[in-house]
RNA sequence: GGAGAGAUGGCUGAGCGGUUGAAAGCACCGGUCUUGAAAACCGGCAAGGGGCGACCCUUCGUGAGUUCGAAUCUCACUCUCUCCGCCA
């Protein structure tokens, strides 16, 4: 949700901005309708204060034993006035709302313009392409020929675009997640949550998921929706809150199941596991004064990068252009694991700053040296897509009898075994 | 699912339909005292919004209603808690 006193400050720069976004320029119609609604406000706080003022000279009047017959008659004619104006203000604040709750973020000044993930700016690299001296494997091959990966007796049970995971899968999923957790909550200062995956429609909002993109989630049937990400209920533990100078920054983790319809995505990716309807994820989430977001925001891709350098895979990280960033994100760095089997480069996490945008719409704010309330700024990153981690570790220690290589930070959780079968 | 209780400022907690935006306490901030601290005492301390401004408006879970006037009365909804039943 954006600051309606910038649009009216500089609508010039607010519109150019969002073009950047491919969103058609609005300040106008925003500016107009605000206008508006400041008309009709001050109006009707001026009758309200005429209705009040009479209202207490009535009280004086009684207690003397005085006809109140005159004031009355005033009030009641102030008072149809005041309903009307209520309604219209209302109406135009509505409309306002409505407006500015469906406009992205800005992108923050040093994100490259783009239209689509083509115009994404690689940042770095880190590490290299295993090399085979066989055909590599798709992560699918792989487990459907160990017999630890069934998307058949899935799609019965649940549909398209489900996995059952058997035995060494299975518990290669849960090492994973105790792996990225234990990293996060030993070595980079995040405190494990377990959060509720059914959540109301006003943490939504708060995330940005909501109003618009309704259509991607899942609901429960009842006034809940599945969480599409950790981040929804882990951003919104500082809704509606007034935090301590001195308790930022928060970081947050949790691992948690993720609801997505994948609307959007049909025919897409619809072999293996990599885009599911039900995935699990290690989440990050930061809250943090203004000031330090985006020092914050590179700490988090170095905490999520670690994961990735601990496994020894290959990855690179970009910097998406303002054509591919999320709706509440300012800036977003995706970070980008070698497939092998795919011969390509896949989305593995995702660390974007959300500024204020998230914390207008969840009223998060803190308290700040000179005792001020200000919004905080939210950030969330994945770390990992533990789904994805599965499937990466598959394809870049597949070995040609068809086996799979535990790396070594895993063995550990998985009995000190080295080799998946 | 059945029965009941409740929702007030950062927290606890008062609040006859009329200077109650709200007592009191705690917490917090400033001051006096003290070598320093504690204690004691004094003072301050909700949020959002409108107006160039003096100021004004809104908010006591949310939304409607009654009234000249609502934290206070009525209705609906949401949420929390207790007991019983069921259950991981």
């Amino acid at each position: 949700m954006h600051d309606i006193s910038i649009i009216r400050t500089d609508p010039v720069k607010f519109d150019n901005s969002l073009i950047n976004r491919g969103v058609e320029p609005c300040s106008k119609n925003i500016i107009s309708k605000d206008v508006e609604k400041r008309k009709a406000q001050t109006l009707l706080q001026q009758l309200q204060a005429e209705r009040n003022s009479l209202s207490k000279e009535i009280n004086i009047l009684k207690s003397k034993n005085l006809d109140v017959k005159n004031q009355i008659n005033k009030v009641d004619k102030i008072k149809d006035q005041i309903i009307s104006l209520k309604e219209l203000e209302k109406i135009l604040d509505d409309e306002l709302k409505a407006i500015l709750s469906n406009l992205p973020n800005i992108p923050s000044s040093d994100v490259p313009f783009g239209k689509d993930e083509k115009d994404n700016i690689e940042l770095k690299k880190w590490g290299n392409k295993p090399q085979f001296n066989f055909k590599s494997k798709r992560h699918f091959e792989i487990g459907e020929s160990m017999g630890l990966m069934n998307f058949d007796i899935a799609s019965k049970i649940s549909g398209s675009r489900f996995v059952v995971l058997k035995g060494m899968l299975a518990k290669l999923e849960r090492a994973l997640s105790q792996f990225m957790l234990d990293q996060h909550t030993n070595k980079n200062g995040y405190t494990e949550m377990n959060v509720p995956v059914l959540v109301k429609d006003h943490s939504l909002f708060g995330t940005g998921n909501l109003p618009k993109f309704a259509e991607d989630l899942f609901t429960s049937g009842d006034d809940h929706w599945l969480i599409p990400t950790a981040e929804v209920p882990l951003t919104n533990l500082v809704r509606e809150q007034i935090l301590d100078l001195n308790s930022l920054p928060m970081r947050f983790t949790s691992y948690t199941p993720c609801f997505r319809s994948e609307a959007g995505a049909a025919g897409k990716d619809t072999r293996g596991m990599l885009r599911q309807h039900q995935f699990t994820k290690v989440e990050l989430v930061s809250i943090s004064k203004p000031e330090d977001s985006e020092k914050e925001h590179e700490r988090m891709l170095l905490s999520a990068e670690g994961i990735l350098q601990e496994l020894d895979l290959h990855y690179r990280v970009v910097t998406l252009c303002t054509g591919d960033m999320g709706f509440a994100s300012k800036k977003t760095y995706d970070i980008e694991v070698w497939l092998p089997g795919e011969n390509t480069y896949r989305e593995i996490s995702s660390c974007s700053n959300c500024g204020d945008f998230q914390s207008r719409r969840m009223n998060a704010k803190y308290k700040n040296e000179k005792n001020e309330n200000i919004f905080v700024h939210t950030l969330n990153g994945s770390g990992l897509a533990v789904g994805r981690t599965l499937i990466a570790i598959l394809e870049n220690y597949q070995t040609e009898d068809g086996n799979v290589a535990i790396p070594k930070v895993l063995q550990k959780y998985l009995n000190n075994k080295t080799f998946i079968i």
